[in-house]
DNA sequence: GGCATCCATGTTATCGTTACCAATCCAAGT
DNA sequence: ACTTGGATTGGTAACGATAACATGGATGCC
């Protein structure tokens, strides 16, 4: 039964059952008040015309559109992934959809995802960092919507902040090699003027030294982000060159730190005996690989839960001051460093 | 200067610019026809009273979404997460957008997701697998917009399909780990009913077994998908066990060759010498990781790549019937293997 | 000059749902 | 009996953009 027509809507599912079309219209809504048979019937009637509910109308009229915008700067990434996981699962539940974008790393990115994200008239929107175009900052915050900064501590929030002191985790790190003894100190990390987390770490990474008393002219800058595997490797490459004396290296992820760790095993040079390891971020991989390696927790998927509760507060109007929630990093100390 | 009023609307604009409201439409069109100073004179004007284009108006009333509604099992996993942003930047240049869902490897979470997104009107909606619930079947043939179903190749495909065969993959790598001269051949996976794909490439290992004349006894269920890391580790684990005299094992995926590998290491046990391990996927990690994986890349890019070449030929007309993408996956022989 | 053609712009009606208000019905209370 | 109130249902208009059609003016060609 071939069915060359229009799709059914609310009307042709009125009729069927004899009714009105706003029947039907709170027939699909959960807490509407229709009478029980009502509502089976209409629901009988839709689904025997095959017909969907139209949400363009729906978002047009109501105003609402149960989109969260969320943009990451990648969607390849581990961390990312978790952060955005636990969102989606957290405001799902209210009937929420996540409507997802990225931006590669680029703030002039960031800015057109932004602009295209909000035509979407989302219910909110959340970004990934604190540093973006004076154009994207104008943007977010004449949307009207509630803005959620993440996976960073901006000075200057647009509206909510979840996330955490990328320089102070890494300072930890950073103190805690120092205490065992390390001194001879590098870092792996992106080229500084994409990666703004990364960038941070580094900063972190280079105050932390000096307030130790310590030199840091160890710095390997991997190329633009994403840092991954791969650069890790080739960093470790390079910082074997150039300053074969190293003790410890600290790199911007997980994944290059993985990455530096293949390329010792290459070489044949013993982790943490002859050099010590340290990542971010806390991947899989990292707990898993051999030696295991000594990183940082950011906790990734707090920051989605976290993210997610915020929204739905400021959604039923329990919040409405801009809130700010501080994640505390973990040090995890494997096999990687003493 | 804080605004409380409504935002403004395309009306706003054109009584800004002195213009009509079509006028206004026009100049947020690329290629519609409208005088170049008209044009920025318009432009000018949203810019100044912050207006933001409405998407939700636009959807109804053109019928038109320009979404692109995608289902995945998993947001953290690479070759997903790989095989959209193919398909993302591609469909992308065209002002199309991504609308992604994950299932969690099932097929009734998948029929939910797949109901939900088809409300939203897209333009296609992109599938993993070929294996869904008798009503999701039915909501995309209804659904009136291309249909495509990837990561397979299902015997009754629903509309178009960009896939390859998990189950002739893995027999590739069966045979030439036969041709070498292993024998005992085991097999890490998820549990039978979750991860279809996982199954197809069970299944094409115990065949692949048969046609050899050799018994596939040595199957070891991981548990439910997603099958990472630490399940290949605990598998492994389950494998020495069970079959201590194994001679190769041939992993789900490449995440969870890895755990295996490093189970391995953990035990002493060296890699290919006393057991060769075979991956799936090509994730980055077998080419990094030290022994590098044997693995079969199943080109999760091009399959988004080709994916929204489909999509774009079939909403410009070019193609009227359903396509058939077949892709090649490729054995990769490293160093877990003879 | 006269007529066709094209470009830029305007007018009107509409996409499909739901907010808002009104109406009806039945049970309960006085 | 009559009011009150809650539950259920219906009628009407509107959300903000744009498809479809119409119009006016400039340009080109014989």
């Amino acid at each position: 039964m071939h069915n060359s027509r229009k799709p059914p809507t609310m009307a042709d599912v009125a009729r069927r059952t004899g009714v009105s079309p706003m029947t039907v219209s709170r027939a699909f809504k959960r807490d509407s008040s229709v009478s029980q048979e009502t509502r089976e019937a209409v629901l009988r009637a839709a689904e025997e015309l095959g017909y969907v509910f139209d949400s363009t109308a729906s978002n047009l009229r109501s105003q609402r559109t149960d989109f969260i915008a969320v943009t990451i700067p990648s969607i390849n990434n581990a961390n990312f992934a978790d952060t955005v996981r636990a969102l989606s699962d957290r405001v799902s539940e209210r009937g929420l959809q996540i409507l997802l974008g990225y931006t590669n790393y680029d703030v002039r990115e960031e800015e057109r995802l932004i602009e295209q994200l909000l035509r979407r008239k989302p219910e909110a929107i959340v970004v990934t960092g604190g540093k973006h175009t004076p154009r994207a900052r104008k943007l977010l915050s004449n949307a009207g919507i509630p803005v959620i900064e993440t996976w960073d501590l901006p000075e200057e929030p647009i509206g909510h902040v979840v996330g955490f002191s990328n320089a102070l985790a890494v300072r930890e790190m950073v103190d805690h090699f120092v205490s065992v003894g390390y001194r001879k100190i590098a870092f792996i990390g992106g080229d500084a003027d994409r990666d703004t987390r990364g960038t941070d770490r580094r900063a972190g990474f280079i105050a932390a030294m000096k307030d130790h008393g310590l030199e840091a002219p160890r710095l390997i800058a991997a190329g633009p982000p994403p840092i991954s595997m791969r650069e890790g490797a080739n960093a470790m490459g390079q910082l074997f060159e150039r300053f074969p004396d190293t003790e410890a290296v600290i790199c911007v992820s997980d994944l290059s730190a993985f990455g530096a760790l293949t390329e010792c095993q290459r070489r044949g040079i013993t982790v943490p005996d002859r050099i010590a390891i340290g990542g971010f971020g806390d991947y899989e991989i990292g707990a898993i690989c051999v030696p295991s390696l000594t990183t940082i927790n950011a906790f990734a998927s707090d920051i989605g839960a976290k993210t997610a509760e915020l929204i739905l507060d400021v959604l039923d109007g329990k919040l409405d001051r801009p809130g700010r929630v501080t994640i505390r990093p973990d040090l995890i100390l494997r096999q990687t460093s003493r």
